[in-house]
DNA sequence: ATGAAAGCGCTAACAC
DNA sequence: GTGTTAGCGCTTTCAT
């Protein structure tokens, strides 16, 4: 059934009033922003509406002249194509989900910028939930997200092995900061810069650090801690591995006493917040850095300076999402090809290393 | 056409090939996940399809008995709607649009993280984007994401008063921290605390205060500088109005030689990180903070502390989010309805002030 | 209280 | 190279 409407074109959808709505009620919104479809460009550039599909999504199969045409008239119109309908019919929705673990945490603003930036410049939005940490949470996030999105970022996912390959079986899916063999992921790497970082520690007389370490489930907890442990033994240098699981600023504080009591000229910390907080625990205390104790970070993601301004690893996270965003937009195939990116970060020697 | 599948029951769509693709193609998977739609679960309850969206969307326009079977059939079969479906029958699409000017102010992060927590509750996403405090990107991301959202929040919208007007025509629209009349919009006031600190600081001695703006565009900024301007004619301080465009730490670093000169003996920031760039200026200087200069700052958004800790003011942004969202959500209604909601925020006097 | 069927706007298989 | 048309899964009007 067709019916003339204030175009003449567009299909009556009858559970719409046959007569146009006052100005005043909703409908007449609803009404007057009607926007143009791509059946109205159609008729206007007087073809069919599939081929003002095709101008869209495939205009290499039109004649370049028709393409130009119907372009035109869709501007004309302010055309755009329903995101909804589209998603509908291909069953791809031009969206892709990123899940961190606390939005709060300074390193991950840049993370979510740049693969928004990478996104958009393929027309794609990217949809940002927050897991708390929480694999539980991780994982209803990530089903509830499912049916919306064409595909997943998990950044520094705390899901199990087991759920995280399960998720790759059901969705597109990339990793940043999570190393799960056979599975598509990026890592932003600090091992080499820490091993270094350490043999500066070492230069300026440590003998024993104190590794402040993050949550335990996180990837770069592990790589980190690991690579201190084992540096830390190469270079013959005493070792004490401590925790702020929560990884807050207050908590590292709370550590210094710790830190004091075990003798310790040199803390490694699991990155630039924990850091910060033992910077300032050691001050409370009396102790200067570097003179008498050593500090080395990790992210360089803070957005203030500190003083003395923390000795870092500048982890490349930007780059880390832009990348992660290609493997994920893909080749178009079955699932993501497995693949395992690693960026190595930057040591930033600053004031507080004396090496 | 209908032709028998998998289940016999699924209409056929011609694209689809006819015969079960084989396991290791793309297909395969599509057909493995190929989610129960509403007629498979109305044919297993032995209903019509509008049966079962009835049971979801107005159950109690339906025997309770009927809808209890429906959705026990539905969860049996893990039944979950169509998102882009419903948006595309509905023309609503569940989720809202967040627009922030920098998503790495860490202002923002409890901000999103609240209206996310808020909007999930009514299983509603949340779709966040940065404008890089830029109008006209601001306008383009709107526009782009107009058909995708049911509705939007703009937070410290810099848009000019014309274009945000036309904007609330267009869509669903609350602000925040933006005041623009006929508008639906929440406040995180600081007027009241700031006349408050402002004394404070008189009571400490200041003679006069170098008050060290941010975003010209933005609305605290205008808020923030008239109220210290107004206050300390009140209490016949001399002021001197400096400004930080781009709000970041560096910029008001590198500002303090021009606070050192022009003799201040107070400090008023726009927000903390001002507040914390200026206090790391004046101590290069020599200059002791608060015994030489005192120093405010607004926001308390900081995710670490300083030495000395700034006073501040703790603005109530998890709340003007969760108050936001509600207004979006609203009542159903045509447009959002007019509101002005401000919220004041509370004064902390920590390190930075003699008063 | 429930069913039948049209339609949301778009894409893609097939025909020419 | 372009037109025709079925169908994506859901909601809603209208009829019973």
């Amino acid at each position: 059934m067709k019916c003339a409407m204030h175009t003449g074109i567009t299909q009556c959808r009858h559970r719409l009033p046959r007569v146009p709505p006052t100005v005043w009620s909703r409908q007449w919104r609803c009404w007057m922003q009607q926007r143009a479809t791509i059946i109205e460009v159609a008729h206007r550039a007087g073809v069919a509406p599939s081929t003002v599909s095709r101008a869209f999504n495939k205009p290499r199969m039109l004649r370049p002249e028709t393409v130009r045409r119907i372009m035109a008239i869709a501007a004309e119109l302010g055309y755009e194509p329903n995101v909804n309908a589209r998603a509908l019919s291909t069953g791809k929705s031009g969206m892709f989900g990123l899940v961190v673990p606390d939005i709060t945490n300074p390193f991950f603003a840049p993370l979510i910028r740049a693969a928004q930036r990478a996104a958009e410049n393929e027309d794609l939005d990217i949809l940002v939930v927050e897991s708390d940490s929480d694999p539980e949470r991780e994982l209803r996030l990530v089903r509830r997200l499912m049916p919306r999105v064409a595909g997943f970022l998990l950044a520094s996912s705390r899901l199990s092995e087991r759920k995280a390959r399960e998720i790759t079986e059901l969705a597109r899916v990339v990793f940043i900061n999570r190393d799960i063999a056979g599975t598509a992921r990026v890592l932003t790497e600090s091992s080499e810069s820490l091993k270094h970082g350490v043999a500066v520690l070492a230069d300026g007389g440590a003998r024993h650090i104190a590794y402040v370490g993050g949550p335990r489930k996180s990837w770069s907890e592990t790589e980190r801690s690991s690579t201190v442990i084992e540096a830390a033994r190469e270079f013959d240098i005493a070792i004490t591995h401590l925790r702020v699981e929560a990884g807050i600023y207050r908590d590292a504080r709370a550590l210094t006493p710790e830190i004091v009591r075990i003798g310790a000229d040199a803390v490694v910390a699991f990155d630039d917040i924990l850091a910060h907080g033992v910077l300032d625990g050691l001050r409370h205390h009396g102790i200067d850095v570097p003179a008498h104790v050593q500090l080395l970070g990790c992210d360089d993601a803070l957005p203030i300076e500190t003083h003395p301004s923390i000795s870092t690893i500048r982890l490349r996270s930007e780059e880390a999402a832009v990348i992660a965003i290609r493997l994920l937009i893909g080749d178009d195939g079955d699932a993501v090809s497995s693949a395992r990116i690693g960026l190595q970060g930057v040591l930033e020697l600053r004031e507080t290393t004396r090496g």
